[in-house]
DNA sequence: GATGCGTGGCG
DNA sequence: TCGCCAAGCAT
């Protein structure tokens, strides 16, 4: 490709973004730990649904030390609903890392800020690009759309390997002089003209630099693979609540699912089938009446529960037994979310 | 390299 | 309804 094109495809591109660009609260900043935020949560993530959660964080932890000290319990209660909880710890041990070795300065090389916990190949090129202006790629799934475009690129996007082929390619094609509005353009192009289907080419910045374009292929690009079906898991879950009005809550284990996130005592409805019986025996919960609260599906990336859940009375001396306050200050996923709110209207405790 | 890891919006 | 998607990373 001639220096000619590549100057004008920078300067179209990074003029668009100037003009163009959203007002979202992370650009009114070029505070590294900000940015760094952002860049976390946007991780797979919708931008309109970050926005509160980003706006919130930052009143809640404004800076690396107070977040470096944060309880995880209250850590994940401001990311609940935000999904990929992994996302929070992770980022915390990252600024622990940056409070205690880096002087609380988020590093600015790629070497340095790559070996902190969740900062992988596109958010270290976020970050140095946004905050610091330093000229590396930032390949997320807009970058590798665009670009597949752009410069007519089979690979399928959906290898791990192919991240770099497009990692090499915006080396080759960043504006030294504009780094961060070149990668944020390249993103925001992405997200409002290059989108998956329907793109508006008739608005693009760089129509006249687009190979797909000119040859009728932005259909066809970028090429992935598709995915195979997810899992199905039918569980019972009990709202089980004792003669003091305390309900039984149970912590999931630190790794994996939703680790270390609450809910009600869930019991797989599998081929050998024993239920809620097998449960209280192992946990000596007795049980009294049994009203059905409501059923629902949810759909994670990998996995769907179909969960059955049910209100009954029950008396135990083990198990974790919470008021309903102090439920509101556990960290609860999504679906036991909605179950504590059938919970809420079946009793009519609003 | 393949898999695990959330959630909500959209056509 | 449902598959796909949305600013990925860890293992």
């Amino acid at each position: 490709m001639s220096y000619q094109y590549k100057k004008e495809f920078q300067q179209f591109l990074v003029e668009w973004f100037q003009r163009e660009k959203r007002d979202l609260p992370w650009r009114k900043t070029k505070d590294p730990y900000k940015i760094w935020v952002s860049e976390v949560m946007l991780q797979q993530t919708r931008v309109d649904t970050v926005i509160p959660y980003y706006e919130n964080f930052l009143e809640k932890f404004p800076t690396p030390e107070v977040l470096a000290e944060a309880e995880e319990s209250f850590l994940l209660k401001q990311w609940e609903g935000l999904g990929y909880y992994s996302r929070a710890r992770n980022l915390q041990a990252g600024v622990r890392e940056v409070v205690e070795s880096y002087g609380s300065i988020v590093p600015n090389t790629r070497d340095e800020i790559s070996k902190l916990k969740g900062v992988g190949p596109y958010t270290a090129g976020a970050v140095l690009s946004i905050a610091y202006g330093v000229p590396e790629h930032a390949v997320d799934g807009n970058v590798m759309r665009v670009l597949s475009r752009v410069l007519l690129i089979e690979d399928d996007i959906a290898l791990p390997k192919t991240r770099k082929v497009f990692e090499k390619a915006v080396m080759d094609l960043i504006d030294p002089d504009h780094p961060s509005d070149f990668n944020q353009g390249l993103m925001e192009l992405g997200a409002l003209v290059c989108t998956p289907t329907s793109p508006k080419c008739l608005l693009c910045p760089v129509r006249d630099y687009c190979g797909a374009f000119a040859e009728g292929r932005t259909a066809e690009l970028p090429v992935k693979v598709k995915k195979t079906k997810v899992k199905k898991l039918h569980y019972d879950v009990y709202v089980i609540e004792n003669e003091a009005g305390q309900i039984c809550m149970e912590q999931r284990p630190a790794t994996g699912l939703l680790a270390n996130m609450w809910q009600f005592p869930m019991v797989e409805q599998t081929a050998d089938y024993s239920g809620i019986a097998q449960y209280t025996k192992e946990h000596e919960i007795e049980l009294h009446g049994q009203e059905e609260l409501v059923e629902l599906k949810h759909i994670f990336s990998h996995i769907v529960w179909h969960l059955k859940a049910f209100y009954v009375k029950g008396e135990s001396k083990s198990g974790k037994w919470f008021t309903l306050d102090e439920i509101e200050h556990l960290p609860l996923p999504v679906p036991m979310q909605k179950i504590l709110q059938s919970y809420r209207v079946h009793t009519k405790k609003l």
